[in-house]
DNA sequence: TTTTATAAATGTATTTTTTACACTTCCAAA
DNA sequence: TTTGGAAGTGTAAAAAATACATTTATAAAA
């Protein structure tokens, strides 16, 4: 084969697809880019591949320098390596997506003009990041049907009716009350409290929790999600 | 963010998994490494990215030399970066699995001293090729049963056992007669000839073949595959 | 030519899963 | 005390998945 010290290196880089939910919609994250190249066109959030790094860690952080968050659910998606997607240099690009629940405390980096968008209303994108999303969308349904992620997108005590939300913005089809419900119910990882969200209605929704314990358990039990 | 020049650049490589079938079981394509690091062991085949190239094409071109074959159904699967992953020098290596229907055509390329092995019985690999090999395996578990990719590990025509034995070997598990070839019939995506295979008994068995216009046309008109 | 051995071919009843669907309850605010 | 509005709840019907056994075609052997 080929001997290492005669062949050339390439830049490798990570991006983020960022995603959360605001109770309503499902976003994503990007920045607006004050630097160079493709200065003041939106973009996500990326970094350059570190020697000391794996590209896991990478994608970790850089999505802490932007959200300064850490424990982040995260997933590698693909490989970009299209010849001149970046005009600058050659650059292969390796996607990431992330799960956030976004909160009061969440303090987006000022240094990144970072703002959330509607999944369905983000704007144009530089190099190929609109492609990334796509796929980063099509993973995130799919795993949404057979793995319980969708809690890392909600505050750890959350109604019904706001998971049923959640799986309907990223499924992007409406679902029947009655039988998300009955579905969920059925898989028997979740715990109900006894306190009530008085936001929504005058009688108030029980609030739920995932439990992840249960969950596991049932999972070594031969126990899968299927949504 | 990061100026570029500032940027240190890493090797980039591909590897592959190179599937085939033999009409009985599923088979994986290794070489004998003849040449450093990790000399006389086996592994998958692989090769350094160029600088002109994509790493669809970097693949495409790895199998092409090994095999000799083009047109090659090929799929990337994900990055790994582990920062020791490679003794010699830090290389990030980008996975393919290829589906190859093998023939006595097949001609390896004997500089690799290449040989097909049993999925289940695959020797000791080099580096992560073990995981990676995994990771291939459970793509193709997940594709077989959403894409009609099976077809490509088949010759153009092929008995119904052929094809459920396929299944079976990807899968992983028996499959009962009547059931798959009602499912797969309820498909109507193949083409049933009015030759017969006479070597596996003395009845004969129809030989099929994959409709690909059809299916093309099914799948525009809303049609999913679904196994 | 008849018999035999062997894989190919074929359909249905049962179970499980998925879907469609509407009324009652609770409580804060008027 | 009335009212408005979301929360909460169960079942019947349809669709999909599963389990399962006999007949058929042919080459080779008798």
């Amino acid at each position: 084969m080929d001997n290492y010290n005669d062949q050339v290196k390439t830049l490798l880089a990570v991006d983020c697809i960022i995603f959360g939910f605001d109770k309503k919609h499902l976003k994503i994250l990007l920045i607006k880019r004050d630097f160079e190249p493709e200065r003041g066109r939106w973009s996500l959030m990326g970094g350059f591949l570190q020697p000391e790094e794996t590209l896991d860690e990478a994608a970790t952080r850089v999505l802490n320098h932007l959200t300064g968050l850490d424990n982040v659910y995260m997933e590698q998606l693909r490989a970009y390596s299209a010849i001149d997607r970046d005009p600058v240099e050659r650059t292969v690009s390796v996607s990431y997506y992330a799960l956030i629940n976004i909160t009061e405390e969440t303090k987006l980096n000022d240094n990144f003009s970072a703002k959330w968008f509607d999944i369905n209303e983000a704007p144009d994108l530089i190099f190929d990041h609109t492609n990334m999303i796509s796929h980063a969308m099509s993973r995130l349904r799919h795993r949404a049907g057979t793995k319980p992620i969708g809690f890392e997108l909600l505050p750890e005590k959350f109604t019904m009716k706001q998971l049923q939300t959640l799986y309907e913005a990223i499924l992007g089809e409406k679902l029947d009350k009655r039988n998300f419900i009955n579905k969920i119910n059925g898989l028997d990882i979740l715990l109900k409290t006894d306190e009530k969200d008085m936001k929504s209605s005058r009688k108030g929704s029980f609030l739920y929790m995932f439990d992840e314990v249960k969950y596991n358990a049932k999972v070594s039990d031969g126990f899968t999600f299927k949504l």
